[in-house]
DNA sequence: ATGATCACG
DNA sequence: ACGTACGTGATCATT
């Protein structure tokens, strides 16, 4: 059996890994990109050849790389960004837990400390692979030493093999000549100098004609006379001193054996977590199901309930410590109940199953009962348990996962198993990590042990972070937000869940019909006007025809071909009678499949969709909606308009559709105290209009069209985090006629520029940006060292606070309304939330009253220096209502 | 799984 | 010299 040895050059893995991934970073901000990507690569390289023995060297001058130490006089490369320095040490930490011999030794590079190795190991009879970025190692290539160098392509890792045979076939040149010919030509990035004027082509053919440049030397009076000869006879000293520095050293006293870098145990608990501080969420699943073994202590005080007496024990002996919250979760699989599983002590963590005496009643009783003695309690996800968890927001509750989202809205989950990562310090096996993606159902008969504990570590963490989580709201000033407005919301946008919004599921379908019609005729006359047949939906295709065979102007490249966005689109629609058609296609298309068919198979037996709204998604605060997407039924385009037709009330109900006008700058006239924009709002102005009056010179009432609207732009560029080219692009003028608009612009309404100044340079010293209620929004861009990511990070920092605040407010409104809604006992209800509009399905003889509250509550959600204008229309479906 | 596109605020 | 407006979610094609 044939040993096989895998080297691996460290820092020119990571370099590539770095350069190759977007910027990851933990939910703490650690920067981990070039640590996945290494790993990625090493996992790829360990799955093809199974060796039996692995190495990587480092190298030791300098926390900076090989190269930089050359390139620092000629300034042509810049310095390690610190985003990779950091990953360094870490990557050594990993590579440790992992038990990879880590070679370091000082006085030797890791190329030479690779090149030394892979002899030693061909001698004893190993197959040897090198992993490296640098081509400078094909000079190690043999029959036995394969140089591997890995692409991170779009597709994945793409790994390009060298053995010596393949180095003579790419480079015709020997790997050893590969050495003489970098003497004569050089390179930069490895600040070799090489003969001045000779490249690749020269030093190509001289090391095929000589092999090599002592022998170059020997012959050099063979040499046609010519400038090119001259400079390599005056070269001579450089030419050897330039190969010297290409010679990677083979027999370096390393004292080193071998076996020292035999494998050990990839898969141990200390990679594991160290996997989990990383938040490598693809490379967890590489350990199986081992990690239920490495249990932790708190499992064992764990316990499972299935008979009646023990859990009325249970119930009625609930003391929690030091009055913290319990925690609590409700067992939810398919809308069924299986399950209760609480803790109120580091020692009483129980899960009570649904079985035989223990009815789904019985448990859902119990704990009502607890609410009604006011217990408090901690769920994490409380909107999801709410169908069993029968609490109103008038009891004692608190959500962690909330809590969470508002600490830090930049991470996408806050499950169990996240909340204990960054709250409680631990690292524990997640549900999936538990049970793969088997159902609940099905997992608690067939792993019983995984189910507990995914069940128990759910109520355990949510016991054990709830006090910290309330201290760090405390401490961070978003406690109150948390409490008057998060919590409360919880339960209005269930309410508005099991309300649901209903649909005239007969109207969709031929509204869908009618688009099929329109959709086939342009389809044929889109065919026949290319003159064949392609699928127009495909933009890799549309791409090819409208810029290859058609050979229209403007083509512009995305990362993946031509660009056929509709903006490239317009600018080409006299361009050729088939862009509008295939314009029009794309509307008739999008309609058909997200809006009339997209919809329908939400509409549920009651006949209504009953979405859901997600609070812990937006980084800025604002609410979400999927399954479907209510927040984007189409308005715009009155073809799309049409399809908010088949939103219906109730009979004997009406529509009630309320919106803010221009929140956002409100909210900016507020927050920035600019007297002209505030006195403007005062005055109930067209502020589009009065803005293009100020910038322009213009009387108010002299106002043309273009100026308004351009105006316009304006004000949605500044609330965007303004950019010259940003506003150029949407305006379609140059980047220098945008910046005039804006200078303009700022010179009119100094206050507001001196407010998005202070709001970058706060957010910069903070780390975060904050909205009038509090909410936090944490935005690490500011701190990179790349000018396009802190650019962003500058128009986050703008722009955070303003949509922010505006969201706050308009959640205060959606509570305040709900509640009057129902502490009335009146039969209307909020159904839908759409940023600055929210629409109630009202009982016909409470629309006057509906309209009232709606109004109130909205106008009244904050007393801002500015009236906070609504609009309130009625319908008897969403398109009248609007 | 990812990118391109497009629907909304 | 570089290249982007802010915040979302769904669908389709492609890998």
């Amino acid at each position: 059996m044939d040993k096989k040895i895998v080297l691996i050059d460290g820092h020119s893995i990571l370099n590539r890994a770095f350069y190759g991934l977007p910027d990851l970073t933990t939910s703490k901000g650690e920067h981990t990109n070039a640590i996945l990507g290494f790993l990625n690569i090493l996992y790829k390289i360990l799955d093809e050849e199974k060796p039996g023995y692995l190495a990587v060297a480092f190298d030791t001058h300098h926390p900076t790389f090989r190269h930089e130490m050359f390139t620092e006089y000629k300034g042509t490369r810049k310095a390690t960004p610190d985003e990779l320095r950091q990953q360094v040490p870490v990557m050594k930490e990993v590579l440790k837990a992992m038990n990879v011999t880590v070679i370091e030794k000082p006085g030797f590079e890791a190329d030479d400390v690779l090149g030394t190795l892979a002899k030693m190991a061909e001698k004893e009879g190993y197959q040897v692979s090198i992993v490296s970025g640098d081509r400078d190692l094909l000079q190690l290539a043999s029959d036995n030493i394969k140089i591997r160098i890995p692409k991170t392509k779009r597709t994945g890792t793409e790994i390009e093999d060298y053995y010596a045979k393949d180095v003579i076939e790419k480079y015709k040149v020997t790997p050893k000549q590969f050495i003489d010919l970098k003497g004569l030509m050089g390179d930069s990035s490895d600040n070799i100098p090489g003969i001045p004027g000779v490249g690749e082509k020269t030093a190509g053919k001289l090391i095929a004609k000589y092999q090599s440049i002592e022998n170059l030397y020997d012959h050099i009076d063979e040499l046609s006379p010519g400038k090119t000869t001259t400079t390599i006879k005056e070269n001579k000293e450089l030419a050897y001193l330039s190969k010297e520095l290409a010679t990677i050293c083979t027999d370096c006293d390393l004292e080193f054996n071998l076996e020292e870098a035999v494998l050990g145990d990839l898969y141990n608990e200390d990679v594991y977590k160290w996997f989990k501080n990383l938040e490598f969420k693809s490379l967890i699943s590489r350990f199986g199901s081992m990690e239920i073994d490495q249990s932790l202590e708190i499992e064992k005080n764990f316990s499972v309930i299935e008979n009646l007496s023990e859990a009325d024990l249970v119930f009625a002996n609930i003391k929690p410590m030091d009055n913290q919250p319990i925690g609590l979760y409700m067992i939810i699989d398919n809308n069924e109940l299986l399950g209760v599983s609480l803790c109120f002590s580091e020692k009483k963590i129980y899960l009570i199953k649904k079985v035989g005496m223990i009815t789904e009643d019985y448990l859902t009783n119990q704990v009502e009962k607890l609410a009604k003695n006011k217990f408090s309690f901690s769920v994490i996800g409380l909107k999801n348990q709410l169908k069993y968890l029968k609490v109103s927001e008038d009891d004692l509750v608190f959500d962690p996962a909330i809590a969470a989202y508002l600490l830090n809205p930049l991470t996408d989950t806050y499950h169990y198993d996240d909340i204990a990562r960054d709250y409680l310090g631990i690292t524990i096996p997640s549900v999936e990590d538990l049970l793969g993606k088997m159902k609940l159902k099905e997992a608690m008969e067939k792993m019983p042990k995984e189910f507990t504990a995914y069940a128990c570590y759910s109520s355990y963490v949510a016991y054990k972070a709830a006090p910290r989580l309330k201290k760090q709201l405390d401490e961070t000033g978003m406690l109150k937000l948390f409490e008057e407005i998060e919590l409360p919301l919880i339960f209005t946008l269930y309410d508005m869940e099991v309300r649901g919004i209903r649909v005239n599921k007969e109207a969709l379908k031929e509204y869908g019909d009618h688009l099929k019609v329109g959709i086939d005729s342009l389809e044929k006359q889109i065919y026949e006007l290319v003159g064949e047949t392609f699928n127009i939906n495909s933009p890799k295709q549309l791409g090819v025809i409208l810029f290859e065979k058609l050979k229209l102007p403007f083509a512009k490249k995305t990362k993946t071909g031509y660009s056929t966005a509709a903006d490239i689109l317009e600018k080409l629609r006299s361009e050729h009678p088939v862009i509008s058609m295939i314009l029009e296609y794309r509307q008739l298309t999008k309609l058909k499949s997200t809006y009339a068919d997209g919809l329908a198979v939400f509409i549920q037996d009651d006949g209504r969709i009953h979405g859901k709204f997600h609070q812990t998604i937006a980084a800025t605060g604002r609410i979400s909606s999927t399954d479907p997407n209510l927040q984007n039924i189409p308005i715009r385009m009155e073809l799309g308009r049409k399809i908010r037709k088949v939103f219906i009330p109730e009979e004997g109900y009406v529509f009630l559709d309320a919106d803010y006008s221009q929140i956002e700058l409100r909210v900016l006239a507020h927050l920035s105290g600019d007297e002209q924009l505030i006195k403007a709002y005062k005055e109930a102005k067209d502020i589009h209009r009065i803005t293009a009056s100020e910038v322009f010179h213009t009387p108010f009432d002299e106002v043309t069209p273009l100026q308004r609207s351009n105006a316009k732009a304006v004000n949605f560029g500044i609330i965007y985090g303004i950019s010259s080219f940003g506003l150029g692009q949407d305006l379609n003028i140059t980047r220098k006629e945008a910046e005039r608009f804006i200078e303009k612009y700022f010179k009119t309404f100094p206050k507001i520029k001196n407010y998005l100044d202070r709001l970058v340079a706060e957010a910069k010293k903070e780390g975060y940006s904050t909205t009038l209620f509090g909410r936090r929004r944490p935005i690490p861009e500011l701190a990179s060292s790349n000018y396009m990511q802190r650019s962003f990070g500058e128009r986050v920092a703008m722009n955070s606070p303003i949509q922010g605040t505006a969201a706050d407010i308009i959640k205060i409104a959606m509570n305040r309304i709900n509640k009057r809604l129902k502490d009335n006992n009146m039969r209307s209800r909020l159904i839908l939330q759409v940023h600055d509009e929210l629409l109630v399905e009202a009982h016909n003889e409470e629309v006057e009253e509906v309209k009232k509250i709606m109004v109130e509550e909205m106008q009244g959600a904050a007393s801002l220096d500015v009236p906070l204008e609504t609009e309130v229309n009625m319908g008897y479906n969403w398109y009248e209502a609007k």
